[in-house]
DNA sequence: CGCTATAACTTTTTT
DNA sequence: AGTTATAGCG
């Protein structure tokens, strides 16, 4: 206990980690220390020889956490703690279905697919059943088939499904197929790992029992993001002993769309008839106007755990609305607050962007770039998925399990080998025909001299290098095999020779990819965290602004937060809307609330008058959650061009008047009001005060851009009503709301 | 078999 | 708009 002694915590979280025995449910707002009290009390249990490391089991919702938690309880038991099972519900699931892969028909060197891999299986599947990718979309497919998985429904469960429930009665004949051929490849996805883990766990009494005599203690992160084949694989582990500990925020669910069930967590005391449950509710992250925000917009949430968070902090700045032309300006402002910020001396490392979607970031990239604002996007296009690192991998991943026949289809003809379709289509009908891998079916093409003979010399050749590969697996280090695959089979060559401005970034990234390796024990080790760590893994220290989306700033905490794109389409995003309702609705303001929440001192919310999508322009309404703020917390709208617009919608019924603080001025031209500070519980009300007078003065002969008309120079300015000569559309009279001057276009 | 021109689709979020 | 799948040609 002496270890957590010195932590300082407050009494609901000192009970919450002194609770060690039965079931425990720590209800954990954001930014109440909630990382923090599991760690100390994992050292508790270590510390008072509740359990030693073995005998602890704890999931952490992704890998850096668990690296994160790794690190923190050894720095508070001052030694390292080795051997317990710490991870996500992936990487220990995994873990566990190594051992015991022979039991659903794997061995335990089997292969984990990636995304690509699957959508490719299925697409083959689709082949074969004559059905029109057209109409059942693989990725549709992929993502129902993923869905059962989360719901802990193998084929058997399926196929008493009413089928006209389906989109397409097919579907779990083809879920059945795409079982067995994932089998046959030796191969997991996502989804297995927890279904096989399931399937074991029940099936195999005895095997279960060795667990619950194993794990004295689970604990589980993150709890209302877990799906329901997760809460069963827990439920499994934990009936016995019963000492189990979850620790969430029914507030911060995000991940309906992978099969999350809030209702996990709405439930645990049902589950758990015992169950004690400890609520966090101090604050210590964010100033109140932060926590206002958060709390104003989350209200607006039913079915929810109500906590309330305080805090003790006292001041702080408002929380800054923002209003752009288009997503240029937008990402424009951001760069420049950027500046300013630094300028009084805060770290760009300090600072974060959090989009809605992965599109978004590109904006904010292009601007930095061009400010020379130093960034690093965060879970952008992995390193893992590549091209280049797909194909490395997979000469790898096909030296280690032979039955990789997508890895082998992925590299038999790259580089160029001659071989074709047509080989290809030969190769696979005797596959199926002696029920082989690819690799062996080439192998018996050679044998038995089939195929054209330049076809056929070049499997030889391909048969061989892959054979002689993997005769040196134990001979040579990983990392020296990996240079020797792709310097003998022309893979490095291939890039070297090509003209393409991109080659050599790739070679740089093959060469990146050797000494990735270098951190793990050996081959399988290596290619069991690529199948594992979707994770962008670079933790360089340098000082960086991160752009990501909101989705994976979970967990994560910033001086200064800035949320684009509050639109209504992009947030809450209309497939959200559409394909879920009022709970997609509620998941993104669930959404919300996590971006709000993030930041500790300054929180710039923006939205754009119009954006492009698919390479055409689109009006956007600010989104309905810049509504459920509260105005108390907010400060005058920085840059509005449409400000009637926003009135009308911020409140048709506006009473009270316009208070403003600071004066307006202007910068490059743009028209700012500059942004209030200070004062605590001061009422501001918005609109009116904000109408385009004031925010544009054009003079004749001004250069503008309106959004339909296109460019145009000023010829007569009397009043609101502008007389502008369009270079395109003639001569129009036009409001100046609609007005901005050219040069702020690009 | 490999290259090029055209069509079609994209961008919700990820372990 | 930019990328990526397909058809059709050489």
């Amino acid at each position: 206990m002496s270890g957590i002694m010195g932590m300082a915590l407050n009494n609901a979280q000192l009970e919450a980690a002194m609770t060690t025995e039965g079931p425990l449910l720590i209800l954990a707002g954001a930014g109440t220390g909630k990382t923090r009290v599991l760690i100390a009390r994992i050292a508790h249990i270590l510390s008072t020889g509740r359990a030693h490391p073995g005998q602890l089991l704890a999931v952490t919702f992704t890998n850096k956490a668990a690296q994160e938690i790794k690190e923190r309880v050894a720095m508070i038991l001052q030694r390292p703690v080795e051997g317990w099972w710490l991870g996500t519900f992936h990487a220990l699931a995994a873990r566990l279905l190594r051992r015991h892969a022979e039991i659903v028909g794997l061995t335990p060197q089997f292969t984990i697919l990636d995304e690509d891999d699957q959508l490719r299986l299925i697409k083959q599947l689709l082949q074969i059943e004559n059905i029109d990718d057209q109409k059942l979309p693989p990725r549709q497919v992929g993502d129902l088939f993923a869905r059962w998985k989360d719901k802990g429904l193998s084929p058997e469960h399926i196929s008493n499904m009413s089928p006209n429930t389906l989109v397409n009665p097919k579907l779990p004949q083809l879920y059945t197929m795409y079982q067995q051929r994932l089998k046959s490849l030796n191969s997991c996805d996502f989804g297995d790992l927890l279904l096989h883990n399931l399937h074991i766990l029940s099936k195999q009494p005895e095997i279960l029992s060795q667990y619950h005599q194993q794990f004295r203690f689970i604990m589980v992160d993150e709890y209302q993001d877990t799906n329901t084949a997760q809460y069963l694989w827990i439920r499994l582990l934990s009936q016995q002993h019963q000492n189990i500990c979850c620790v969430g925020d029914d507030d911060q669910s995000i991940y309906g769309w992978r099969g999350a069930e809030i209702g996990n967590i709405l439930r645990f005391g049902q589950d758990f008839p015992t169950a004690k449950i400890v609520r966090l509710e101090q604050n210590y992250r964010s100033t109140p106007h932060i926590l206002a925000a958060a709390s104003g917009i989350i209200a607006h949430n039913r079915d929810r755990m109500v906590k309330t968070l305080r805090t003790d902090i006292t001041d702080g700045d408002y929380v800054q609305l923002g209003n752009f032309w288009d997503g240029t300006e937008e990402a424009r402002f951001v760069a420049e607050e950027i500046e300013s910020i630094q300028r009084r001396g805060e770290k760009l490392g300090s600072m974060a962007v959090l989009v809605r979607t992965a599109a978004q970031t590109r904006e904010f990239e292009e601007r930095f770039l061009t400010f020379g604002i130093k960034y690093r996007v965060i879970g952008g296009l992995r390193f893992y998925e590549r091209l280049e690192i797909r194909d490395a991998l997979a000469y790898l991943r096909l030296i280690h399990q032979p039955r990789d026949d997508l890895a082998f289809e992925r590299i038999i003809n790259t580089p160029r080998r001659g071989i074709g379709e047509t080989t290809i289509r030969a190769l696979y009908q005797s596959a199926r025909t002696l029920s082989c891998s690819l690799l062996e079916s080439a192998r018996h093409m050679v044998q038995e001299q089939l195929g054209s003979t330049s076809a056929r010399r070049s499997l030889a050749g391909f048969i061989q290098n892959i054979d002689h590969w993997r005769g040196m697996v134990e001979q040579v280090r990983h990392t020296e095999l990996a240079r020797i695959v792709l310097d003998e089979s022309g893979y490095t060559e291939m890039w070297q020779k090509d003209p393409s401005p991109d080659s050599s970034g790739r070679l740089e990234n093959l060469k990146e990819l050797v000494s990735a390796m270098e951190s793990f024990e050996n081959l399988a080790g290596f290619l069991e965290h690529v199948g594992l760590v979707m994770e962008n893994a670079e933790a360089n220290p340098k000082d960086m602004i991160s752009i990501m989306t909101l989705h994976s700033a979970k967990g994560l905490e910033f001086d200064t937060v800035f949320l684009p794109g509050w639109e209504e389409g992009l947030f809450p995003h209309q497939r959200a809307l559409d394909d879920n309702g009022q709970h997609g609705l509620e998941e993104e303001r669930r959404l919300a609330y996590v971006g709000i929440t993030r930041a500790r001192r300054h929180l710039y919310i923006t939205y754009a008058n119009s954006r492009r999508l698919y390479g055409t322009w689109q009006n956007a309404l600010p989104s309905r959650f810049l509504r459920e703020l509260p105005k108390k917390s907010l400060s005058p709208i920085i840059g509005s061009l449409m400000a009637e617009k926003w009135a009308y919608f911020w409140d048709q019924n506006l009473q009270s008047t316009f208070v403003r603080q600071g004066d307006y001025q202007q910068s490059k031209n743009r028209f700012l009001l500059t942004p209030a500070r200070g004062n605590m519980g001061q009422d501001y009300s918005y609109g009116q005060a904000l109408s385009s007078k004031n925010m544009v003065a054009f003079k004749n002969g001004d250069k503008v851009f309106h959004q339909k008309f296109g460019y145009g120079t000023v010829i007569d300015c009397a009043g609101e009503h502008l007389e502008i000569a369009f270079d395109k559309a003639g001569t129009k009279k036009v409001i100046a709301t609609f007005l901005v001057a050219a040069e702020t276009v690009k």
